[in-house]
DNA sequence: AGCACGCCGACT
DNA sequence: GTCGGCGTGCTC
């Protein structure tokens, strides 16, 4: 007999809001069972409908709003044994979702990014030397070999750790254990992540470097919010520098986030990390097999994992302590997510350090005009380090103007002869060159000789590219691929097809028939799968093994080579076509982090920039090493033009699969849009820079306005205004990256 | 995001 | 006559 058959009355149960990770407009409601305690930020599996899901407490039931019926409510499944999402991480998700405008459960997925974060942790796998002799048919590779000795004697250990002490990669691992020399054991206790020990190795630092440290490091110890520009160029000691305020967070007993683009988050730099602190930090990016992923999330969570360093997304990680952000190349436009919430992690970042009131570092050689113009507003507070070996570092760099006769390259062939000739030169001396041609690939577009027919991506506005050493024709943009044909699809001409244009691959073909006797390397991300594979590169280069280094932007990054001398930059316009007039910002950086990889140390270097526009500023910048007037002119344009970041912007991007809805959608977004305000300008619709993608049509929409209007409010009225078919996709993307 | 329900073409 | 395509709508 209970009290409720007696009376008949059933109490009211308590009601939480559940967030969940997929993009609703609002949290749902669940019922709380009544022995369950549970707080906002508890993370909790929940039914919806047929599914079961994880998700987390938003707030309690209780707050306005009308409610969803009792009847309706279903119970909260369990509870899950984990810290609560922290306060600020959840305010954090929400100012994301507004300024973004997504859903709050789209920005929350992107923070449980592993739904199998939240489940229990199971056991990972680990490898051992196995009973088993080494059968004589195993070719015993250098990487195997040093498998086989690391793991002669000690525990089983993990295959990505194995990897990265015998700078291989799992894969290596694992076929040794499909081999059955080496037998995989469940791992019980998980590998902890140790103290980073801030006093393990300090190294000692320029007067400049100091102060600068000196600096920062009290920032991190005071707390409270600060933005600070770490501007300094290649070899300057950037990294040591933020090194020290990492190590004043850890001090402090707090976390510290260190954001990278994915590119550059390499061996060397967790190298680098471990030297300092004596263990290598928490990583996170998007290739992490899910088990670690999930190890890992757990770690920062608890407040384990004291310093991580990652990618964009590892800015959504529920840290409980964070302390100080470091962004490291601030400028690349790597940190801007293009797809599903688009955002730009260096803002997201900022306003995460803001929320947590500590303070944020932006780092970089070629600072994005938005830093700059920060630091000069006074908005950020900004620290120079000059380079440690004076203004004698910075090479010597030539433009070569291709519109003149004697320095054009031979027909079909893309080098100019006095870049020819230095390469000669160079390599004559015993010292290396580097060609830089930021297109992968053997020729960025292929067409037939008898009918004009030209190879494009069945899905995307785009051509297809040859990649030779694959055999592959690849669509740069949707990854579609297909065997390379024999005979053109629309005549079937057999042979008949032509390459035009250079890509690396024929380049490297070039430079081979030029130089025979050259040993030649290739490095672009078709060549480098895997950062084990690049590690292989850079030590064959470092040991003098390679004359001659080939590539595209993964070459661009900051590895240190003392015997280069000569960079040759096969097509320096390239980023400058369209336009766009942040292709100059763009060309300048890239050109310039390419610039840098010449003549570090005692060897002077030189660059030879190709280029049909020597007068351009980019070009002109570069060669006179003159960045900084170089960019108060763009700065200026800039604000003549009300153009970020100077002014606001943000642009729609309608899109679908058939291309007459998307025409009128966008055309009624385009009536509907706000041209009563004189403060504000629409511009399009107009084909977006890829007006087919995946086999949607893609049309843009963009709206400028002053700097002291939100946009988000105007969009969201504007969007309101227009029904759109539910087979067409409208995105917002604010602060877009192009301007066209 | 899934997953079900619901209306129009090629098959055992 | 059914199996199955994916367009539209719902999940507390």
């Amino acid at each position: 007999m209970t009290g409720d058959l007696l009376s008949g009355v059933t109490a009211p149960s308590a009601r939480v809001r559940v967030q969940l990770p997929l993009p609703l407009p609002e949290p749902y409601d669940y019922r709380v069972p009544g022995d369950m305690a549970l707080v906002p930020g508890s993370y909790v599996e929940v039914p919806l409908g047929p599914r079961r899901l994880f998700g987390v407490v938003w707030a309690d039931g209780d707050g306005q709003g009308e409610r969803v019926e009792e009847r309706k409510l279903r119970p909260v499944i369990r509870a899950i044994d984990l810290p609560p999402m922290p306060d600020i991480t959840r305010r954090f998700v929400e100012w994301v979702a507004a300024y973004t405008m997504s859903p709050v459960g789209a920005v929350l997925r992107m923070a449980v990014s592993v739904s199998a974060a939240l489940e229990d942790p199971r056991a990972l796998t680990a490898y051992m030397r196995s009973d088993a002799a080494v059968p004589d048919d195993l070719r015993l590779t250098p990487a195997r070999k040093r498998i086989l000795e690391i793991l002669s004697d000690g525990p089983p250990r993990l295959a990505a750790d194995i990897a990265a002490e015998a700078g291989c990669g799992t894969g290596v691992v694992r076929g040794l254990a499909d081999a059955g020399v080496l037998t995989t054991v469940p791992m019980l206790a998980l590998p902890r992540f140790p103290q980073p020990d801030p006093e393990a190795n300090p190294k000692t630092l320029s007067g400049a470097q100091r102060l600068a440290a000196d600096d920062l490091a009290a920032k991190v110890s005071a707390g409270g919010y600060s933005a600070t520009l770490l501007d300094g160029v290649t070899g300057s000691g950037k990294t040591e520098v933020y090194f020290e305020a990492v190590a004043a967070a850890l001090r402090a007993g707090k976390q510290a986030l260190v954001l990278l683009p994915e590119i550059a988050l390499s061996a060397q730099w967790l190298d680098r990390f471990a030297q300092r602190f004596g263990v290598r930090p928490a990583e996170w990016h998007s290739e992490m097999a899910p088990p670690l992923r999930r190890h890992t999330w757990r770690a920062v969570a608890k407040g384990e994992a004291r310093v991580v360093v990652g990618a964009r997304s590892a800015l959504f990680l529920p840290y409980p302590d964070l302390g100080l952000i470091v962004v490291d190349e601030e400028h690349e436009a790597a940190f801007k997510q293009e797809d599903g919430v688009i955002y730009h992690a260096r803002d997201m970042a900022v306003a995460r350090a803001h929320l947590g009131r500590f303070p944020i570092v932006l780092a970089s050689a070629t600072p994005s005009l938005e830093t700059l113009v920060n630091a000069e507003n006074g908005r950020y507070s900004r620290i120079d380090l000059p380079s440690r070996h004076g203004g004698a570092s910075m090479p010597d760099v030539t433009l070569i103007d291709m519109r003149r006769k004697e320095q054009a390259p031979p027909a079909r062939a893309w080098l100019s002869p006095v870049l020819r000739e230095a390469l000669a030169q160079t390599m004559l001396a015993g010292e290396q060159g580097m060609l830089f041609l930021n297109r992968r690939g053997y020729a960025p577009l292929t067409l037939c000789r008898s009918c004009g027919h030209r190879l494009q991506c069945p899905n995307c506005t785009a051509w297809l590219v040859e990649h030779r050493l694959t055999k592959r024709l690849q669509c740069h943009h949707c990854g579609y691929q297909a065997k390379s044909p024999d005979a053109c699809p629309e005549c079937e001409a057999e042979g008949s097809f032509v390459a035009c244009g250079p890509g690396v691959e024929r380049v490297a073909e070039e430079v081979a028939t030029l130089f025979p006797d050259a040993r030649i390397a290739m490095m672009t991300s078709d060549t480098l799968s895997g950062p084990q594979a690049l590690r292989t590169v850079i030590e064959q280069v470092k040991d003098g093994a390679v004359d001659l280094l080939i590539g595209t932007q993964v070459m661009a990054k900051g590895h240190h080579f003392p015997m280069l001398t000569l960079v040759g930059v096969v097509d320096a316009d390239l980023g400058l076509a369209g336009g766009d007039p942040r292709a100059s910002e763009r060309t300048f950086q890239l050109l310039h982090q390419v610039a840098g990889r010449a003549g570090r140390e005692e060897r002077p270097g030189r660059v030879m920039l190709q280029t049909y526009m020597p007068e351009n500023p980019v070009m002109q910048a570069l060669a006179s090493h003159d960045r900084d007037s170089f960019l108060a002119v763009e700065a200026d344009q800039r604000r003549q033009l009300e153009m970020p970041p100077f002014g606001r912007m943000a642009a729609l991007i309608v899109s679908g699969e058939d291309e007459g809805l998307v025409d009128a959608a966008a055309a009624a977004l385009g009536r509907a849009a706000p041209r009563d305000r004189e403060d504000l300008t629409i511009l399009g619709p107009a084909p977006a820079p890829l007006a087919v993608l995946r086999g949607r049509y893609r049309r843009r929409l963009l709206i400028k306005g002053p700097k002291s209007v939100s946009l988000q409010p105007i969009l969201y009225d504007w969007l309101a205004r227009v029904e759109v078919p539910a087979s067409i996709r409208v995105q917002v993307d604010i602060d877009p990256y192009s301007f066209l």
